[in-house]
DNA sequence: CCATCTTTGTGCACACGTTCACAAACGCAT
DNA sequence: ATGCGTTTGTGAACGTGTGCACAAAGATGG
């Protein structure tokens, strides 16, 4: 999972009451609510009027015993012999989710990934409006992207604040993501996306969901390894890297940095200039 | 969470024998080792020789017990008194990761996301080689991106088998998402990373896992709306809107459409013409 | 060589998530 | 009405993940 919130659900270190007051649905089910939803959102577009938990489980790719298990915790809106009507599912759910109303968005970081997610669909078609796009690159600014003007970072807080803005997309790169991050928190945010490959720390109350590209790739490389040399390598010592403590401190270093230096440089030659101090996120925008 | 893995870890519905085997390292702390690793690699760099779980875990954003626990998966590399050998435990989590050696991938889409894909530089400086952009439209093959020409999706196979291609990242629209998965599994690749909001469907023994972009907005959104409305709405009746099954079906259809309609058409005015059925990701790629 | 201090590695208990399996509820035909 | 087939909703068992708390192991200073 490519993501984590930063305030954990429950931290009353105290009173252990788990789930009651009606409301309180598990985190597990609140992921899986929007998959449940686009499922139900292509059926509704067909015009399916019903739909059983067996269906609509094998659409989002889950098992059915879990669906009702996550449905029942918004309560009772299927009808036993005949499934769940499409319609009204996809309203209970928009409303769990929170999606019957505008949510504006600033995305801070106009570079490549900036200017994709200002051109993606799924954004404005669940109930989020981008507000603004923002950039501490003067060159940037007065260009457009996605049919919105590109402006500048000094007008954050005043675009925060006329657009009763929540929610912050945070796509600068690495240097930048924590002041950018303070930035939007001071002016009123307290939901952050961060695609910056940094850990932000935020006051208590603000959300944090972070999204790694690069961390997701590692753990199928992870998978994959496992597929290829499934037996031998089991138990394979390492041969020249050695443990340090053993005296060999000096060789197990070497040959780590021989390692970074082999992925280095690798890449074909492009402007390392706007990039981040670990070579990360391509937006720009000078830390 | 935008991620899913589609084949767990033990699907062995026989022996439950958990997690013996020397190796065997727990899911959730495969999807930790990258973070760390992230967080060490920024600490070599500045040359500290050595850290201990407290720093650490605090430089990559989790509770020190849990980083402790997570290396005791690897094997006992810390030194009591003392605390981990930075430049081994690097090389260390590389290994297990499988990022001492090279893994070409291709992209397949290269619209938006697919650009901000080929530039991303955290890929490259972890092992991953971007061993060819592909795309449908024959308008885009010629042209380059991030310095490496975008080729035909008819070259396909053969890439992934000169190349010796093993994951495959999709970022085409939905409608493409899983007819590009059948022709990359046939040729060879078992590893898919799918920004497409698409559930695929793969045999056994291909890993595929998910980033869904409006998925973690949602997400967002729940939790945004939870403080806003702390106490009050805790029980309102929807109003205008009953269950189906009371004779009322008509009225909760007509009002999830009514919210569907709202939300639609409110985006600013840009071609929908390339964007898939949902008007999701905007990469360009007629399905 | 011993005492003390620091930090790892892990047993254990608890919280969370998943899955099974089945009774209750509903539609429908007779 | 009654019975039958279908599908939901959920109690309970199981598996996984988390965090505490502490013994063991090493470093350090005298």
């Amino acid at each position: 999972m490519a993501t984590g919130r930063s305030t954990p659900a429950s931290p009353p270190p105290g009173g252990a009451q788990r789930r009651v007051r009606g409301r309180g649905i598990p985190d597990a089910t609140v992921a899986r609510l929007p998959l449940y939803l686009r499922a139900l959102t292509a059926l509704s577009e067909r015009s399916v009027p019903t739909v059983s938990s067996e269906e609509l489980a094998a659409a989002a790719g889950v098992n059915s015993a879990k669906l009702r298990k996550d449905f029942s915790y918004l309560g009772s809106y299927g009808t036993r012999g005949v499934g769940y009507d499409v319609e009204y599912l996809v309203y209970q759910i928009s409303r769990e989710l929170g999606l019957t109303q505008d949510w504006p968005v600033v995305i801070v970081g106009i570079g490549n990934l900036g200017h994709a997610l200002a051109n993606y669909g799924g954004f404005a078609s669940r109930g989020f409006r981008v507000a603004a796009l923002l950039d501490a690159d003067p060159a940037l600014a007065g260009q457009t992207a996605a049919g919105l003007p590109v402006r500048h970072m000094d007008e954050l807080e005043d675009i925060i604040q006329s657009e009763h803005v929540s929610i912050g997309v945070i796509t600068t790169p690495p240097g930048a993501a924590q002041q950018v991050c303070d930035r939007l928190v001071a002016a009123g945010v307290t939901s952050i996306l961060n695609f910056a490959p940094t850990v932000l720390s935020v006051p208590d109350g603000v959300d944090v969901r972070k999204v790694d590209l690069s961390i997701e790739l590692q753990i199928l490389a992870f998978h994959e390894q496992r597929k290829s040399g499934e037996d031998h390598l089991v138990d394979e010592p390492p041969a020249v890297v050695s443990r340090p403590g053993s005296g060999a401190k000096a060789v197990a270093a070497a040959a780590a940095r021989s390692v970074s230096r082999a992925r280095r440089g690798r890449a074909p030659a492009s402007s390392e200039a706007d990039r981040g101090e670990d070579g990360e996120l391509p937006a720009v925008m000078p830390a």
